[in-house]
RNA sequence: CGGGAAGUGGCGCAAUGGCUAGCGCACCUGGUUUGGGACCAGGGGGCUGCAGGUUCGAGUCCUGUCUUCCCGACCA
């Protein structure tokens, strides 16, 4: 693509006020644009890498034989109620149509829709297991909407429902998805920063576990058993003061940010919704459930916030940078610049690269600000100076065309 | 929801209660320039968030309201 036909432009200056690292890279390089509190607009970039971090996401879910599918996001009261969420779930946003009064909600998340969809193909234990998930909208009334694209009240989240006939066999559906979101997040390259963490399990399971990612502006505090390589969230510290997994007392404080968590919802819906299934011995049974999630508009942030070198400059990891590589030129005027170019452009995208090309007649500083900005992991320059080399340079080093 | 700060061209900001609301960026025209957000000349773009009030006179003071950011509470 280039660069001149993005609709984007980037900024040199937003206000003073917003002091999210995440939303200052993200506005200022034409990734996102704020429509109101909690609120963003994805760009063409910003759009991009969405979808790289849900394709990586997609891939990995599908490995452990998860089904995509999509639920709507506007509910009916009804089914709020039979779970008693219309009332307790705070964050729900609830409505009423302007023409008819019918209560809606708009979908904060799903267990409501899937558990009784799921009712209509479970009858025997013949029909489990199965797990399925959704990349979509979310909607939460948050009091306070914050930092950036991490806290909003409209955001895309990866949702997974899982339904078993044992409880063991949740539980090795539960190590399948941990062992998934593991890969999820190397892939993303914040693996090494990113624990399974323990965390309070609610009324049927001793904990749940959460995925925490290290950073300094994150809203939790865990404390990280650096020997297993997991962490304790504070809110479970009281109850759980050494490592759960190997009663290790040398715990590590850290701020992190929350980018997955795992439950087991045993039965806590199948009953609500009179989801059963028969067993072998011809034994009528509630079906259990295990739901996960993973903020995707979340991770996005995260990901600025970890890889970010300071306000005006981004490094995507290449897993999901909105393009593989920047082709930068300088001395346009030049003809033998603009063919060479042209030529290694056209030459890349036959290799399969998604290429950003910036052939725009600017001056060099202002290419090179605007690419610290938009981040894009591999960058090439051609020019005249490269050219009279025989070559491009790439980190600093030039290399022989022939060898590109 | 409680507290704090702030709303002025597209963006970032300025303007003792007093003349026609300025500046930078961006934009348009012409010229120069080209390895780190260049420069010169000219130009377009504003009922100062909204509604009242005080005053001879309000961007500026007062009241209300909406919005945004920050802190706190909340966060299945």
């Amino acid at each position: 693509m280039y660069q001149s036909n993005l609709i984007s432009k980037t900024r040199k200056q937003i206000s003073q006020t917003e002091e999210s690292l995440n939303a200052q890279i993200l506005i200022k390089s034409g990734y996102i644009e704020q429509v109101m509190a909690g609120v963003y607009a994805y760009l063409p970039l910003g759009y991009k890498v969405l979808k790289n971090i849900e394709q990586i996401v997609r891939e990995e879910l599908n490995k452990i034989s998860a089904q995509e599918l999509l639920l709507p996001a506007l509910h009916p009261k009804s089914y709020w109620e039979k779970t008693g969420r219309w009332e307790s779930l705070d964050v729900l946003y609830r409505f009423k149509s302007y023409y008819t009064s019918t209560e809606l909600a708009l979908g904060s998340t799903h267990e409501e829709i899937i558990t009784p969809i799921a009712k209509n193909f479970i009858q025997s234990y013949q029909d489990l297991p199965f797990a399925t998930y959704q990349i979509q909208t979310k909607f939460r009334d948050e009091k306070r909407a914050k930092s950036g694209i991490l806290r909003g009240r409209e955001f895309i989240m990866k949702d997974l429902y899982s339904f078993h006939s044992s409880t063991d066999d949740l539980d090795k559906y539960y190590e399948l998805v941990t062992q998934a979101y593991l890969n999820i997040y190397k892939r993303l390259g914040i693996g090494d920063i990113t624990l399974k963490t323990y965390a309070s399990g609610g009324t049927f399971s001793k904990y749940s576990h959460e995925f925490q990612t290290i950073s300094d502006i994150g809203e939790d505090t865990i404390f990280v058993c650096e020997k297993c390589n997991i962490a304790i969230n504070k809110e479970i510290i009281e109850e759980q003061k050494t490592c759960p997994e190997c009663d290790n007392s040398d715990l590590i404080q850290k701020q992190s940010i929350e980018v997955g968590n795992i439950f087991k919802l045993q039965t806590k819906y199948s009953e609500a919704f009179d989801l059963e299934f028969t067993d072998e011995s011809g034994v009528n049974k509630p079906v259990i459930m295990g739901c996960y999630g993973i903020g995707i508009s979340r991770l996005m942030g995260t990901l600025v916030e970890v890889f970010a070198v300071n306000e005006s400059k981004m490094l995507w990891p290449e897993s999901v940078g909105p393009f593989d590589i920047h082709l930068i030129t300088l001395n346009t005027d030049s003809e033998e610049v603009v063919k060479k170019s042209e030529e290694l452009y056209i030459m890349l995208q036959k290799e399969g690269k998604d290429v950003l090309f910036d052939n725009r007649n600017e001056r060099p500083g202002i290419k090179f600000a605007e690419a610290d900005l938009i981040g894009i992991n591999k960058r090439i320059i051609i020019s005249s100076k490269t050219i009279a080399q025989n070559g491009v340079e790439i980190d600093g080093q030039i290399i022989p065309f022939d060898k590109i």
